[in-house]
DNA sequence: CTGAAAGCGCTAACAA
DNA sequence: TTGTTAGCGCTTTCAG
């Protein structure tokens, strides 16, 4: 560490005045709140000099733009809105490993583009209004819905209305609202389902020599209970994943699995998303399903 | 589908104009901006017959309230910003598993009450005021920085003059941002570190009888290359892993490993920021770290 | 190139 | 109980 001890520092440079609004930067400057905001908005029509001065004093004085004002103003966030609905399932917590990747990856698209991501769970029992609400909230420029959830007409309806919105999930003849997702029906979460799983296997396997489960983590849940009760996978059972999240080629035996290209979903998910909001009325997108072979089936 | 078609739709209710502001729905209604505002907001001191009739116009006129507008008047957001800095490993995605799991139960705590989470991955080496232009840009009520990377004196800089902020991360003697985390140091991407693993392995086993890995994810990766070269697990080697993610409990062994209460670390992050929020100067909290004794130690 | 002034849509005094 | 008014902090015409 280089810098001086506090009492030092604060005994040469007494900290500036801060300058909390672009008014009171303004009058340190001896210039109009005008011709700061340009300076520090880089427009062209401000003299060179004068917008170094302003923004050395801006650094000096700790100056931060304050972005509800300029947002409210621009009539633009910057913002894109994430909504998880949590409907059929109640137990389904946002923390399902699908969910949270996809939102990584979007996360990483998003913000390479200049875009935050506010995030909302929503109970839609709890909350019927929650999509229009979160719309029209003037709080985000866009929405992308994670999962359609049971709440497929609130979706449509929305579409109606509201152009830049793009939905992950299932595409269904005829819909209005723009999908990216896979051809197969949606995650249940792993914890629950283990229960459900077992009570299957131990019923009656005769005539079955596979399982094809509808995401990895449940899958994985399939192959602990199997391999509890001494069954060999795939000698006895074959088992087939959905997802290939990373953890499906750690797992041992690797799981063979359909990959769902996360990453690529998250990049067609951005891409429509600001061409809807650039105002073009995209179409719905589906990944094809890949078939990763590993050593479950 | 009990909606009628829309073209009958249609000719029976032209859909009625569009309130977009609160003043469109005073002229609407008759009344003043400000009676609608205080209807709206369900304040005591407006007559019911009238708060019933502006409640029934926002509903028919598909009215919401400008929530960037509310907010800047009212100067506060109801936004938690949420920073997850990557910064000594470039590779490190956000899509780290931890990282998302930890983020997953916080939008669970934040989201039952009542705030919104703005999430925004920074590269600080791209960006060196990146903490103070978020904790500054006025968007957010209090921020969660979810990992020091090595951006712990930035941190401390910003824990200087801004309250509402808390950590997960370590905690150092004497420091002055308050932290929420176990004893130990953060977590490495495990796709790259397999080769590492792999090279370390191959060199020199001798006189080493177990792995302690910094993560689960990479204790998984550790497990699938030692399993590729034969080595049983634990007999040929213990292995314990860190985290106790969800997937530690379905490999195959059982991962033994020190478990991070994961959603006990959110509830604490948001507790403490939300107290901090409301001006008290809380202290740190370890959560102290459990051997969870399975099958590969 | 810069200043003055008019709002973005909303809320909260203050009056009535 | 309601209307009027003055801003929140910023951007952007329009003048100069």
């Amino acid at each position: 560490m280089t810098e001086p001890t506090h009492e030092t520092a604060q005994e040469l440079a007494p900290p500036p005045e801060r300058a909390r609004t672009i008014t009171d930067l303004a009058r340190i400057a001896g210039v109009s709140p005008g011709t700061v905001s340009r300076a520090l908005a880089g427009k062209s029509l401000v003299n060179a000099k004068t917008r170094e001065r302003i923004e050395a004093l801006a650094r000096e004085h700790g100056f931060r733009l304050n972005q509800m004002a300029s947002r409210l103003r621009r009539q633009k966030t910057g913002v894109i809105g994430v909504a998880i609905p949590l409907g059929h399932d109640r137990r389904q917590h946002i923390s399902d490993a699908f969910f949270m990747t996809l939102l990584g990856y979007l996360a990483d698209e998003l913000t390479e583009r200049g875009y935050d991501l506010m995030l909302r769970r929503v109970i839609p029992d709890r909350d019927g209004d929650w999509l229009d609400r979160f719309v029209g909230s003037g709080m985000v420029d866009g929405v992308i819905v994670i999962g359609q959830s049971d709440q497929f007409e609130r979706i449509e309806a929305a579409a109606a209305r509201f152009l830049p919105m793009v939905v992950w999930g299932n595409h269904q003849e005829g819909q209005r609202h723009c999908v990216v997702g896979s051809a197969l029906p949606t995650h249940l979460s792993p914890e629950h389902a283990a229960d459900e799983i077992a009570a299957h296997l131990a019923s009656d396997m005769a005539g079955i020599d596979g399982i094809f489960a509808a995401s990895d983590m449940l899958a994985i849940a399939c192959m602990t209970e199997l391999q509890k009760r001494g069954i060999d996978v795939p000698g006895g059972m074959k088992l087939v994943g959905f997802d290939d999240l990373p953890i499906a080629s750690q797992t041992r035996p690797a799981l063979t699995t359909i990959r769902q290209d996360i990453a690529a979903g998250a990049a067609r998910l951005a891409d429509l998303l600001l061409r809807r909001m650039g105002g073009e009325n995209t179409a719905s997108v589906v990944l094809p399903p890949e078939l990763v072979g590993r050593q479950t089936a």
